[in-house]
RNA sequence: GGCCAGGUAGCUCAGCUGGUAGCAGCGUUCGCCUGAAAAGUGAAAGGUCACCGGUUCGAUCCCGGUCCUGGCCA
């Protein structure tokens, strides 16, 4: 019976052992004679070269399972979800058509959001773009706010005035489209076949993680790698230098702040990114969740699979 | 032991010699989120103003004392 693979979506604020909990259930897929692959859903696990920041899966830690999308830009390249909605899609296809369970593993809510529901973007021009982006950074966003207010006030009225990036960008559909950009859908699956779990860690064990694992980063040396990819033109990009822990060693490097200051400072701000995060997923009803303590976890994921 | 400066929100502090404190920064909590999302943004909750007594209609702010902290001098 050829029945077609589900995709099963792994959500968890970081730290909270996904890409680990990831490789375990493909193996253990595996061992009952039901391939499964790794589709990456993390924004930054993208970048070639960053590795030890973002806590990516080395190859000992992938224990021979597939990996998608990871390392598939440089830290000069901008990424996108739109981009990445794409390349996520495909691959997803790709291991079903081959008869194997993609098993997403998400950092980026809106990665996960874009790719598995009903999402469709309307477009982008760099030219336009820049323009307003220019405007923004002479008047601030009060002012385009105000323009958007003058141009298309129930766009304008969705977004705060203080909010350039979502000004921009809506002045920057309207002038491509004419139009609104699409309201964000009901939670309408796109993709068939998607099962979305969720890993629970309590508050202050999922902060001791996060201390530790950015302990461990610097043990590993992110410092150095922050400066090899310098070299290799990191500060030239838009997103991948914004990624937490690289930009703040960017920032010691300017003279900015020391060395104990990036590293508090990346602490603090990957604590904040994990509450972001769980934010996102709170919104999702279609998420089941579990404790990530058992050693039994990756057998009640099974079942969601059966 | 003496002198000086302080003890105000979880932390760092603001507070015109009196009318029961600040849109403060950081932290915390919650929300928004459609081509930069590890990004960008909004809001809320937190205080017996060290303690005791006095002056006053009224004291965080004035007076006396107590305790604590930091610095200087012995």
């Amino acid at each position: 019976m050829s029945v077609v693979p589900p995709v099963l979506v792994l959500n968890g604020p970081t730290a909270s052992g996904k890409s680990t909990l990831a490789v375990d259930l493909a193996l253990a897929l595996a061992g009952r004679g039901r391939p499964a692959e790794v589709v990456n859903a993390d924004s930054m696990l993208v970048y070639r070269g960053m590795d030890i920041g973002t806590a990516k899966p080395t190859s000992a830690q992938r224990r021979g399972v597939v990996h998608h999308l990871i390392d598939i830009l440089d830290v000069t390249e901008t990424a996108s979800v739109a981009q990445f909605q794409h390349l996520a899609r495909a691959a997803i296809d790709s291991c079903r058509r081959r008869g194997v369970i993609p098993i997403v593993v998400g950092g980026s809510a809106l990665y996960v959001h874009a790719i598995v529901d009903a999402f469709e973007f309307p477009g982008t021009d760099p030219d336009v773009r820049e323009r307003y982006q220019r405007r923004l950074d002479e008047v601030g966003p009060e002012v385009l706010h105000a323009e958007l207010v003058a141009r298309a006030p129930l766009i304008a009225a969705d977004i705060l005035p203080g909010n350039g990036r979502r000004i921009v960008r809506a002045l920057e559909v309207l002038e491509l489209t004419g139009s609104a950009r699409p309201r964000l859908p009901e939670w309408t699956y796109a993709v068939p076949g998607v099962v979305q779990v969720g890993l629970d860690v309590a508050r202050d064990e999922l902060d001791r993680r996060i201390e530790a694992r950015v302990e461990q980063m610097w043990a590993d040396g992110l410092v150095e790698e922050a400066r090899r990819l310098e070299d290799a033109g990191l500060r030239s990009g838009l997103t991948a230098c914004r990624a937490l822990g690289y930009r703040q060693v960017l920032e010691m490097f300017d003279g900015l702040i020391d060395e104990a200051e990036a590293r508090r400072r990346t602490a603090a701000g990957t604590r904040r990114f994990a509450r972001k995060q769980l934010s996102w997923f709170r919104r999702d009803p279609r998420i089941a969740w579990f404790p990530v303590a058992g050693a039994d976890t990756v057998d009640l994921l099974l079942t969601q699979l059966s």
